[in-house]
DNA sequence: TGATAGATTTACATCGTGTCAAGTAGCGAG
DNA sequence: CTCGCTACTTGACACGATGTAAATCTATCA
């Protein structure tokens, strides 16, 4: 699923490329030209091309460069080992409030961009599909716990939990009302222990 | 705050060509060209610019179209007629549901647009503080009445209360998942009021 | 020495936006 | 009736970013 583009070229070359897209797009907000990147890099524009095809490929590669990067593998295998489906809920916030708060400005690039390149798009697609599988587990764990409140099927309070916690309030609560995430983490738990699960 | 622009030409040319961009985004996503609105509207790409200045100023006007053509202050004012907190909150996330599903193909475009055009970023940022506004409006009656569940206090849970009813959300459960609007308001209702309420 | 991979340089086609200038059709007022 | 205005058209063009192509350079390794 991975391994289907040739992988043109010198690995760190191909690193420092994203690395300098990433900063790009953190810095200067989502209009980064392939020029910028490749100077930043301190390569020539056609390198870019050379490695990844086109501007889709290069947001493309890089959907995979930053988790593989920030280890979020490892956090999300932490989540899982929670004792009960109340602490996974919890630590499944935190993660996404700190995880978000790196990625964000990155994520919302691709959020854009996935209308416009179809591989891109199913890729998006991917993580997102990946991230709602994670969700609905949580709430599953939860149901066998037998703590889901009345009025709540595991597939509806797994799709309400998935999409809540999505980047777009995350975003607003904190980039434009001023929350930390830390906030974020502390009220939305609470929000969503309140409504899904009893006592 | 309005009528800054001089609004050149013809109303009702200036309205055949905000309609037919909205269509076109609706059918087609955000890659709309002028050249293609100005066709279905049926006049030159040129009288778009003379009308609206250029593509931001077209969205831009689009923005105060929408809400006018769905006589959205009316299904608002319904919203604060209700009775109780409650039965506000439940109007409340029924009207952005509804309203959601008319004009989320748009809205889209412009949160993806904001960042490229200063005015149209803070016309988009009026809409959202109004929204804030009024979602916090209705949390403050839930407090009034004594309502509130322990643990929120009005700004927190208001903000709450806006960010999970914006439309990435009801983007992902409605176009992604399957949820139809009434099932969208139905759950998110729940969640709010066992979030939110005392009892 | 000579091939090969990785990258550069220069040039160019394309596409959408935005600007400019000249022209035209309709229409009300003198 | 024609002047003059408004609304819009036509055609041309500059610009910027993407993407493509071909020739060149430069290490390294056999």
């Amino acid at each position: 699923m991975s391994s289907s583009e040739p992988v043109y070229g010198d690995p760190e070359t191909r690193s420092r490329i994203l690395q300098a897209t990433w900063e790009l797009i953190e810095e200067g907000g989502p209009g980064v030209r392939l020029v910028d990147a490749a100077d930043r890099a301190g390569v020539s524009r056609q390198a870019v091309y050379l490695h990844f095809g086109d501007r889709a490929g290069l947001l493309l590669a890089l959907v995979q460069y930053m988790p593989e990067t920030l280890g979020f593998r490892e956090q999300l295998a932490y989540v899982f080992d929670a004792p009960t489906g109340a602490e996974m809920l919890e630590r499944a916030v935190k993660l996404h409030s700190t995880y978000t708060s790196k990625i964000d400005s990155v994520a919302q690039v691709l959020e854009a961009a996935q209308y416009q390149d179809e591989e891109l798009g199913a890729a998006w697609r991917d993580r997102m599909d990946a991230s709602r599988v994670a969700h609905r587990a949580i709430i599953q764990r939860v149901a066998d716990e037998g703590k889901l409140a009345d009025g709540w099927t595991v597939d509806n309070a797994g799709d309400l939990f998935y999409t809540v916690t999505m980047n777009g309030p995350w975003r607003e609560l904190t980039r434009e009302l001023g929350w930390t995430p830390e906030q974020y983490a502390e009220n939305l738990t609470r929000m969503l222990r309140r409504s899904f699960l009893t006592e």
